[in-house]
DNA sequence: CCTTTCTTGACTAATTTTGACCTTAATCAT
DNA sequence: ATGATTAAGGTCAAAATTAGTCAAGAAAGG
């Protein structure tokens, strides 16, 4: 692997202490302090490659005993099915519609019974309330895609 | 759970010694004293993390023979609890105190890990995704009330 | 060139730590 | 009994400690 940037170095090195562990846990400042960079070229690098595309999740807290935490998921075997359905949902949908992709996903055993039920409740009109129908259907779209994204990896 | 702060020191050791006892009975300034912090950050580390969101009820007395009491609250055979959680929640919540009611489910067995993590990325604020923090609490709040009130009736 | 990626730094946000000042309850002296 | 003293715990906000965002400028690739 070339290295050709501070940032290519710094992803190698994450990766490197990532090793075995399914998780690290970083200062930002220490890392920045190692290699000599400012704090935020530690966010790029993980914006740009520690995504969940590239099979990471990321979390972290500020404050005193801050830190960010790094961790690597497994992408599911069907992700394909869960991306095209994705797709498929577009920046608004109906709630009868919605009910049909929750169907699919238990039918295809992406979750269970009481999972689909409790998706259900979430995207149905009564809840989400919103003031008119375009609104409603496009936070049911993205309260489901952010779900569907959320199935795609273990 | 790694402890990165005093606080999450703190924590951890009050669970400790509250093991398999459902209540314990501390002195604010013995322990404060142990830690070698000042009396009220004791009370911080009780309002962030031993709150009702979390699964505890606190009750203290001041004066002469006083005492913090810390009391960790059964949801599965109390209805009770899970309605005043709901009721607790009211109008509006953050995502924060959001999810630490979802943790508690989870840890109580309410709910497995999975339905949790789909729950966290429901109420969360991305996905809401509203145009004020007042119009993304009620949407929220109305999002978990439904949920829960799913978990009661089923 | 032109576009994309990287680097920097000023400004912002979240969380913890600390301390000054307040309230409540028990006990003691009269 | 009553008022003073002592012994808890409570509140709140400032200071300290982390991390996040965003946009401008620099560098690298095509």
């Amino acid at each position: 692997m070339e290295e050709r940037s501070i940032s290519d170095v710094i992803e190698a090195y994450l990766k490197s202490i990532l090793g075995d562990d399914p998780r690290i846990e970083i200062r930002r400042a220490e890392i920045a302090d190692h290699f000599d960079v400012v704090p935020s070229q530690i966010n790029y690098v993980i914006k740009t490659r520690f995504n969940l595309q590239n099979g990471y999740l990321v979390q972290s807290k500020r404050g005193g005993g801050g830190y960010i935490r790094i961790e690597r998921v497994n992408l599911l075997d069907d992700d394909d099915v869960l991306q095209m359905l994705i797709a498929n949902i577009g920046e608004a949908i109906s709630e009868k519609d919605a009910a049909k992709i929750i169907k699919t996903l238990y039918e295809e055993k992406l979750i269970s019974r009481r999972e689909g039920d409790l998706m259900l409740v979430g995207v149905a009109k009564q809840t989400l309330n919103q003031a008119n129908k375009q609104a409603e259907e496009r936070l049911r779209a993205r309260l489901l895609v952010a779900l569907l994204t959320r199935l795609r990896y273990e």
